[in-house]
RNA sequence: GGGCGCUUAGCUCAGUUGGCUAGAGCAAUCCGUUUACACCGGAUAGGUCGUAGGUUCGAGUCCUACAGCGCCCACCA
């Protein structure tokens, strides 16, 4: 075995013999036909570009689970995918082709789109490679993209019966309009930045009674009315009038209306009400049954027929009324004010408001199919209760269950048309005032296909089960009801586990959620397991801007792909962000580090073991060995029950404990005292049991010592089994080698205490009146740790030696230091014990002289009160002893 | 404005249903070792658990208020 884990060399060796081996493919394994499945689908990550440290831990985490079930002997699958991405892909391409002097509007949609799925192949590629780095187990065989033929069949066989049961229809309202990206945006799409503007004071004419304040003037010119509050003394008079006026020529016909949302301290409290530009206003205005008129256009000009404004920009036309509003005398006041703007969150421009013919899905309207639900009620139901027989979603940590609950209660028709190229192409045609929706180009001529695509959560939104279906040909729509004709789709689905970071519980989770109950009529997974963001070492979001990311790839190059993923599991809890450091990744390096130096000595130690000729004899074991084995034996039940619970950290931490700490530190130095012929079993068999648990973790550098000590691959080894476990009866027995390491800690403890020179030797007499027999196995052992002890003797009883140090460690068991004593030293340190042991005692006496304390208290913690406080009375007393006979 | 969460050792965090006068890793200090591993071993020190009340025999854990930090949602005419 070599000196180190090369894992530069090592890593894609070992996978690619993975690959080779089919395994990944649960069709590959020898597993019996009615084997649990065990499925999750990869979040797919979108096609702009590569994957950060986010989407390392998603991949770390979701390997360990499916390493772990495969191993447990489970049908588990891991499905691959990418995202288009619609808007995010295409502004990229935008940029790239803005550098060779093109737009897509100079390429034209079908070129365009050549290069956008270009640019999405490469992007897929290089992910692709990233998850082979990571170790990730992903069955390639099923590979799926968002916008494939198959997906797309879906997509549009979804729409389709969505739209005949009339939950999805066309509808105009305002809508985050980008002026650049020429798209509206989902209310989740829009980031406000926080901004001082000007608001304006004015009259729109000297006829108008009523003063308003507005930061958009330009907007006025589409106003209808005036809403004031109803409450508003100074306005109350005029409600209900109308006014014919010109406000800075253009004519105006204005209701004076009232409405409780108006703020009577903002402002004058008078609000102009603009329904074309103003979502707010679009809603007061449906209902008070006003007109809309529209003054900007898509471009974020002025509209034609406005005179003079016409063809302006926005805030050209905004100076233009203030200026003819202040030389008119009707402006009144300026004034700076806080608001936030709200942008575009792919391009940063300033968002327009505009109306705008859109499809929706709505989420109110009551389903047949669902019983009269509507998808809203399903979709709370599933998380709140239960749906279609199946328990409850869980979601982990369980308090995103409140945010998802308040969510989905004030969800609003889902705005699903996108007024890009790159995307599902709405599946529906129009001919005069005839509208087709349809999986096939309608019959006859004149027919025009709608020019908008599909969110992409509309999508992505039914990937547990449309990455189930792998030809266009099985699905189908027989008698208004989707019909998918796939043995995987039948075997896998629901998935198990949907397992990604919070920022998409609403984008994405809670999408999922909806489409899949309504389209499969099912769940789409059991479990939603929330992970944190990754971010830097003080708490903020890693950006290419601020220079703060920590590339995974960077840090596989530097310490592996295990290390790095231990650093992105240990550590952190569900729901909460990691800060990463590299000072933590390096942490884990020493750790595999440590794991390849455990194997190497092991199989230096042990050299040829046969590992079938070999097997524990039970009565050949020393207490060394039994401890160790006890210690494994509940790390395994430990592990798996964390594991089983999706609590990576604490079952990651207890590996690392047991085997720096308990193997390497104590065990392994045993063995070099006292070697007997079951050493080298146990040697091996510890290491092969800690190897398939560390397995799920750190799959290279296991599978890689695995092959020096067995044939085949360790990922295809059964997880250990509780059944192994019981073989062995430990009786009390293990106890003893945590008492040797007991006195072994006195001694050394003891020693530094006393300032006893580090080579000078002394002698240890230990009075040991129940276990000097076992103890005596580990007298060797006892006398090399460097407790620099030169002779040791282990007696049942024995006069106490005469000028010697005493370091009581039990009630039954007596250390003295013979050969090293310095009276006052050791006097002193007598007392110091003898103080703190007091404390101790003072306080539990005090405890149990409380009255409503032994009274009210549980018995049993009583009891254990009592107890602890004998332990240290008997304890003191020895101690006041030995004082005395200094 | 509405909601949610966080505050425990210098740093990063654990801490189950209240119960053995608070745990780990890193950093610090001291000691040791070069025989699987210096990317090593051993030990030490360091906390009135954000503040103030309350409930309880008992509070890091439950309740209330306050302070600081963070996130989400709505919205700024």
């Amino acid at each position: 075995m070599e000196k180190a884990f090369d894992f530069k060399k090592e890593e894609d060796k070992i996978y690619k013999q993975w690959q080779d081996s089919g395994f990944f493919n649960p069709d590959n394994l020898k597993i019996p036909d009615d084997a649990e499945s065990y499925t999750i689908v990869l979040p797919p990550p979108n096609v702009t570009g590569t994957l950060h440290a986010g989407h390392a831990k998603v991949l770390t985490i979701e390997d360990i689970l499916i390493r772990y079930h495969r191993m447990k002997g489970k049908r588990a699958l891991w499905i691959p995918g990418t995202d288009h991405a619609a808007i995010a892909t295409q502004t990229k391409v935008e940029k790239i082709i803005k550098q060779e002097g093109q737009t897509r509007h100079s390429l034209g949609r079908e070129k365009f789109l050549g290069r956008v799925e270009e640019f999405a192949r490469s992007s897929r590629d290089t992910i692709v490679k990233q998850c082979k780095k990571m170790g990730a187990s992903l069955d390639w065989s099923r590979e799926a993209y968002t916008l494939d033929k198959t997906r797309n069949k879906m997509v549009n066989s979804v729409f389709k019966l969505m739209y005949d049961d009339g939950l999805i229809y066309r509808g105009e309202r305002v809508v985050n309009w980008c002026p650049r990206c020429h798209s509206p945006l989902a209310d989740d799409e829009v980031e406000y930045k926080e901004n001082r503007s000007k608001l304006y004071y004015f009259k729109y004419s000297k006829d108008v009674p009523i003063t308003i304040a507005t930061t958009r003037p330009e907007t006025k010119l589409g106003d209808v009315a005036i809403a004031v509050n109803p409450k508003d003394e100074r306005y109350k008079a005029l409600i209900g009038k109308e006014f014919d006026t010109e406000f800075v020529g253009v004519k105006l016909k204005l209701k004076i209306i009232a409405d409780r949302g108006v703020d009577m301290d903002f402002g004058t409290g008078a609000l102009g009400l603009t329904p074309a530009h103003s979502v707010i206003d679009w809603q007061i205005a449906e209902e008070n049954d006003l007109k809309v008129i529209k003054v900007i256009n898509e471009d974020g000009k002025i509209i034609e027929g406005l005179g003079e404004f016409s063809g302006k920009t926005a805030s050209e036309a905004g100076e233009m009324v203030v200026e003819k509003l202040r030389k008119a005398g009707l402006l009144e006041k300026e004034e700076e004010v806080d608001n936030n703007i709200s942008l575009c969150y792919r391009c940063d421009t300033a968002i327009e408001p505009l109306p705008s013919l859109q499809w929706f899905v709505d989420v109110n309207k009551k389903v047949q199919r669902f019983e009269g639900k509507s998808l809203k009620e399903i979709s709370l139901e599933a998380v709140k209760s239960g749906v279609f027989g199946r328990d409850k979603i869980r979601i982990i940590p369980n308090s995103f269950e409140k945010k998802y609950f308040y969510w989905m209660d004030n969800l609003r028709d889902w705005c699903i048309s996108r007024q890009i190229w790159f995307g599902h192409r709405i599946p529906v045609w129009y001919r005069d005032s005839q509208i087709y929706v349809g999986l096939e180009d309608p019959e006859g001529e004149g027919w025009t296909r709608d020019q908008d695509t599909l969110d992409t959560w509309f999508s992505s939104g039914m990937w547990t089960f449309s990455t189930l279906v792998h030809r266009p040909d099985d699905i189908k729509i027989v008698n208004n009801k989707l019909v998918i004709e796939s043995d995987d789709f039948q075997r896998y689905h629901p998935t198990q586990v949907l397992e990604t970071a919070y920022d998409i519980l609403f984008f994405w989770v809670a999408k999922m959620i909806l489409m899949t109950t309504y389209a499969v009529k099912d769940i789409p997974f059991y479990d939603v397991y929330l992970q944190g963001l990754v971010t830097d070492t003080e708490g903020k979001k890693m950006s290419k801007s601020k220079g703060n990311v920590i590339d995974p790839l960077d840090m596989i190059e530097k310490y592996g792909a295990d290390a790095t993923r231990l650093s992105l599991v240990v550590g952190s809890t569900p729901g909460n962000n990691m800060k990463l450091s590299e000072e933590k990744i390096e942490g884990f390096r020493n750790l595999i580090k440590k794991i390849w130096n455990v194997a190497r000595y092991i199989k230096l130690e042990t050299g040829e073991y046969d590992r079938k000729r070999m097997s524990i004899n039970e009565d050949e074991l020393n207490n060394a060995d039994l401890w160790i084995l006890e210690k494994l034996d509940m790390l395994t039940l430990s592990v798996t029950s964390d594991l089983e619970s999706y609590d990576f950290s604490n079952s990651g931490q207890k590996l690392k404990d047991f085997t720096w700490n308990d193997l390497a530190d104590w065990y392994l130095e045993a063995t070099k005292f006292k070697k007997t012929d079951q050493t080298k079993v146990v040697l091996n068999v510890v290491l092969e049991r800690l190897l398939k648990l560390w397995h799920p973790f750190i799959p290279f550098v296991t599978e890689r010592i695995w092959s020096e000590f067995n044939d085949g691959d360790i990922m295809i080894e059964n997880w250990p089994d509780r059944k192994e476990l019981s073989k062995i009866e430990y009786g009390d027995k293990p106890k003893v080698f945590d008492l040797t390491l007991e006195i072994i800690r006195s001694i050394r403890n003891a020693r530094a205490e006393n300032n006893i020179e580090p080579k000078r030797k002394v002698e240890a007499l230990i009075i040991a009146r129940d276990q000097s027999e076992p103890l005596n196995e580990n007298k060797v052992f006892i006398q090399k740790m460097r407790t620099g002890i030169d002779k040791i003797e282990i007696k049942k009883q024995a006069e106490k030696p005469k000028d010697a140090i005493f370091i009581p460690v039990s009630k039954d068991i007596e250390i003295y230091l013979i050969g090293a004593i310095d009276k006052d030293k050791e006097k002193d340190r007598l007392r110091r014990s003898a103080s703190d042991l007091n404390e101790r005692i003072k306080f539990l006496e005090n405890k149990m002289a409380d009255n409503d304390f032994v009274k009210k208290a549980p018995k049993k913690i009583v009891e254990n009160e009592r107890m602890r406080l004998n332990k240290l009375l008997a304890e003191k007393s020895k101690i006041d002893k030995q004082i005395k006979d200094i």
